[in-house]
DNA sequence: GAGTGGTCTAGACCACAAT
DNA sequence: TTGTGGTCTAGACCACTCC
C-alpha cells in the first residue's frame, strides 16, 4: 500500500504505546505531566477508544503512566534504577552450565532453637526446628555449602527426604508454596567449619546469600549459603 | 442488589483471571495443559469475548499461560526457582539507609580500548572511549570504587559533567534510555589498585558487581564495582 | 474447513474528580 | 455539569494451526 508512514502491519494500539513511549523519552513529556485523554486520542488517531485503552492501560501495568479515575493520565515517576540479579538455586545453576551436580548431606537432624534462630523463626526459644548441612557440587567440586534451618509445621517430612536425590529447594517448593522472601547478600570470609567442609582456606573470599522465606504466613526456612568467590559467579540479563 | 454470589463489584474479567489461577494453584490444571478456549469461557460465564480475552491476555503477560495462535491456550512452564536480587545504584542505597553520600572524582579523560574492552564494547580496538574512576562514601567511609568505561557515541558530554553533583549512572540514565544489561558477580580479593582507593587491605573479601548495559542498541557502558564485602550489604525482599 | 487466538469497532453505563 | 478513567458488549475481520 506504502501507505503514510511507519504502519506497516504493527498493531494500532502498539503505534499508539511507541508514540507515548517516544514522548517521554525524548523528554517532551515528563515526570508527572498530564498526557492526552483517551478522547484526545480516539481523535488524534481516528480510531476507537478501546484500542486507546488498551495502549494506556498496557503503559500503566509497565509503571509508564499512572491514571486517575476522573483527573487524567500522568507521566509516571521514573522507576528506581536498579540492577536485578537473578541468583538461580544451585542445582539449576549448575545444570544450565551443562555441568554435573551433586550433592553430600552431612547433618540432618531436629535441633532446638537458639535465641537468635527463634526470633527469626517467630518462634519461642527452643522450639524443635529442622537442620540440615549440605555441601553442593560441580562437576565433583564443592561450590556451595547450604546451611538451612526449616520450620517442622512448614515442611513436617522434611527429615525424611533423600536429599541425593531432591534439594531441599525442590522440596519446600512443593510442600510448601512460596509467599515471600527476604535476602542479603555480602562477602565475606567463611569460619573454619565452613572452610573444611568446602575444601577452601580462611583467605578465600566468600560470596554470602542469607534467604529467609515465608510459606502461608509462617517463616518456612533460614538459609545461609557460602560459594568460594573464585568458583562461583552469578550472571544473567536484564531488560 | 444482592445477586446470586460472590460478585460484590470484582470486575468480570479479575473473577475469570481469579478462576484461571485457582484452577492452576489447586493443581486440577498443570504445566502445559490445555487451558479452556476463549469461546468455552464466552459460554461459561456468559460474557462477552473481549472480556474474556482481557482476562486471558493478561495472565499471558504475566507468564502465567502462553498462548499460540491457531493452538490454544496452555497453562505455562513453572518458573525458574529463582532469587531475585535487587542492587541499587550507590547513591540511592546510602541514603535510603537514611546516611549521607558522597563521592571523589579520582580520574575522568577519553582512553584508546584496549582489546578486551573493544571486544565488550563492539568497537575496533583503539577506539576511544571515556573512562572515570570514582570512590563513593557513606558517611565518609569508602564502600565502593566504580570503575566505569562508557561510550562517547552514547554520553558525548561525558567528560564534562561534575561528578561531585551527580553520579555516572544518573547521568547515563538521562542521556541514554536503557535498553538492557548483562551482569555478573562474585566475591574476590582487590587488586592494588582498587585496595589503595577503598583504603583495604588485600585480604578484605570484596563483593564484585560487573555491568553492562546497552542503549539504542550500541553498549552504552562498561562498569566494575568493587565493595568491601565488610561494610556492604546487599539486602531486600521479593514477593 | 473448523477452531484458535489477535485485533478492532462503535457504541454503552458507571464511578469519580474538578468546576 | 462536564470530563475523566474503568468496564463491558456484540458484533467483525484476520492469520494461523490442525485435521
Amino acid at each position: 500500500m506504502d501507505e503514510s508512514s511507519a504502519q506497516a502491519s504493527t498493531p494500532i494500539f502498539q503505534q499508539i504505546k511507541d508514540y507515548l513511549v517516544g514522548e517521554i523519552a525524548t523528554g517532551r513529556w515528563k515526570e508527572g505531566d498530564l498526557v492526552p485523554s483517551e478522547q484526545a486520542l480516539v481523535r488524534q488517531f481516528g480510531v476507537s477508544r478501546m484500542t486507546v485503552n488498551r495502549a494506556v492501560r498496557e503503559l500503566t501495568a509497565e509503571q509508564v503512566l499512572t491514571r486517575r479515575q476522573g483527573s487524567g493520565t500522568f507521566v509516571a515517576p521514573r522507576k528506581y534504577q536498579a540492577t536485578l540479579v537473578e541468583i538461580r538455586n544451585i542445582a539449576d545453576e549448575v545444570r544450565a552450565r551443562g555441568h554435573r551436580h551433586a550433592s553430600r548431606l552431612h547433618l540432618l537432624e531436629g535441633a532446638p532453637a537458639s535465641e537468635a534462630l527463634a526470633l527469626q523463626f517467630e518462634l519461642a526459644p527452643g522450639a524443635l526446628l529442622f537442620h540440615s548441612l549440605i555441601v553442593h557440587f560441580e562437576n565433583e567440586v564443592p561450590i556451595q555449602l547450604e546451611d538451612r534451618w526449616v520450620n517442622p509445621a512448614c515442611a513436617p517430612a522434611y527429615l525424611e527426604q533423600d536429599f541425593a536425590s531432591i534439594t531441599p529447594n525442590e522440596h519446600l517448593m512443593a510442600v510448601a508454596p512460596l509467599q515471600g522472601a527476604t535476602y542479603s547478600l555480602e562477602a565475606s570470609g567463611a569460619p573454619r567449619e565452613v572452610t573444611e567442609l568446602l575444601g577452601i582456606d580462611g583467605r578465600t573470599p566468600c560470596l554470602v546469600l542469607k534467604r529467609r522465606t515465608t510459606s502461608q504466613g509462617r517463616v518456612a526456612s533460614v538459609v545461609t549459603m557460602w560459594h568460594p568467590g573464585h568458583l562461583i559467579q552469578f550472571t544473567g540479563s536484564v531488560g
